[in-house]
Parts: C-alpha cells; sequence; structure tokens
DNA sequence: TGACAGTACTTCGCATTGCGGAGTAGCGTG
DNA sequence: CACGCTACTCCGCAATGCGAAGTACTGTCA
C-alpha cells in the first residue's frame, strides 16, 4: 500500500507536533518525523510544508551557523502555531474516530 | 479546518468499508458516507473513486433499473476488493496509530 | 590533493485526488 | 410546466507529496 496520499493534509499536522517541545530545523525534522514511524516521507514533502505553515503565520524562523555543515533554518512554533496545532489535532481525532468506526462496523 | 485533504487516500478505504456487508449504487454510498461522519463529502469524488475502484479491478457493476428515478449502477466487492479492504484498513490502522503517538506526545 | 559521503536547503515540474459546476435524464408534486 | 429529488458523467481546478536536480559546506579516506 502506498501511503503518500495518507499524508495529504496530515504532514502539516505532524509538524506541528515535531515543534511542540522543541523548535527544530528541516533536516531534522525529517529525521523525527522518520523516527516517528514516516518512514518514507520526502525531504521536499517537509520543506515545502514549513514554507506553507511560515506563511501562513504559523512559525517563526531564525538562521543559525553550524561547525559541522551549512547554516540551519530554525523554526518555531508561535501563539498561531500552537494554536494551529490545538485545532487541527482535534480535527484529526474527530477525522479517525469516524473513519475507526466505519472499519469496525 | 478544512478536511479536504485529510480525505486523500481515505476515501477509496471508506468506500471499500461501505460495501463490505452490502452491495451499493453511487448515489447511496454517497449517502452512507455522510451518514457515517463524512458530511462535506462530495458527489463527483465517490463516483471518482467507484470508478477507480473498478478500473482497478476490485468491484464488479451490475445496473438496476428503479421505478422512482434514473437507473442504479450498484457496485459491488469481489475477492480482489475484499483483500484491498483488508490490506488498506491495516495500512490505515499503522498510520493513524503513528499519528496518535506523535499527537500524544 | 581529490573523490566521496553526509548535512542542509531550494527550485521545478509531475502525479494523484477531492471538488465545484455544468450537463443529461427520469420521476413525482404543486 | 416549473421545480426538486434522484442518479450519473465529464471537465478543469487546487492542493500537496514527491523525485530529481542543483547549490554549498564539512569531514574522511585513499
Amino acid at each position: 500500500m502506498d501511503r503518500t496520499q495518507l499524508l495529504k493534509g496530515v504532514l502539516d499536522i505532524a509538524v506541528l507536533a515535531t515543534l511542540r517541545d522543541e523548535d527544530g530545523y528541516g533536516y531534522d525534522i525529517l529525521r523525527r518525523l522518520r523516527a516517528a514511524g514516516f518512514d518514507d516521507v520526502g525531504d521536499a514533502s517537509v520543506y515545502g510544508t514549513l514554507r506553507r505553515l511560515f506563511q501562513a503565520g504559523h512559525l517563526v524562523t531564525y538562521v543559525v551557523a553550524s561547525d559541522s555543515g551549512p547554516h540551519r533554518k530554525y523554526y518555531s512554533l508561535n501563539q498561531s502555531g500552537r494554536l494551529q496545532l490545538k485545532l487541527a489535532a482535534e480535527t484529526w481525532r474527530d477525522f479517525s474516530a469516524t473513519m475507526d468506526r466505519l472499519l469496525a462496523d
């Protein structure tokens, strides 16, 4: 089964969730997501999602130089982002509950 | 929150699930889905999904005349469809479990 | 020194899929 | 006869995940 389509509309929630407790930069968020179970998520998907969330005003960014590689663009949730995470998590729970009922019969 | 994107990749599983116990025609499946909690699913989405599932060989169809309206094109799960439902349901459970863990912290 | 791998990010265009709108058609009601 | 409900089809759009390519910095190893 291809899980690509399942990720649609979920990746933004997942990215917000990975930033809830700690700021992160794109490559790091990618690793966190893969470690969390989204093994096959593409890098461009994460960067694109971060860009969209930033443009929507849910994230703020700051650049930090690294001594072991190129610079890192950190992302952090602002108040709007935390609200968005809360709303999105509720939407997800409603949605998945509906789906579970349908599958359970 | 817009649930449109969340439906992607899930609608086919949901449609298969509505056909598990009883054959149905497009308009009827639409009503079942809306009754099950997918209030805002569009009719064209359901018809499109049925067409894709049929083309993939998961469904068989037969037409039945109706005495109160136009003809009805019934869809029924075949063996491939039942297998697909089983696999898709597992994929969904894995996926949603991963998501729940991420949101739960 | 030079090739390579890992880190880190960006841009481009493609594929999938849900959806709105329009159209066709049959039936019953006012 | 206009309207509304049922039932289906087709068209084109929008959102989004993804692969591929490119840029660039660092450290390792031959």
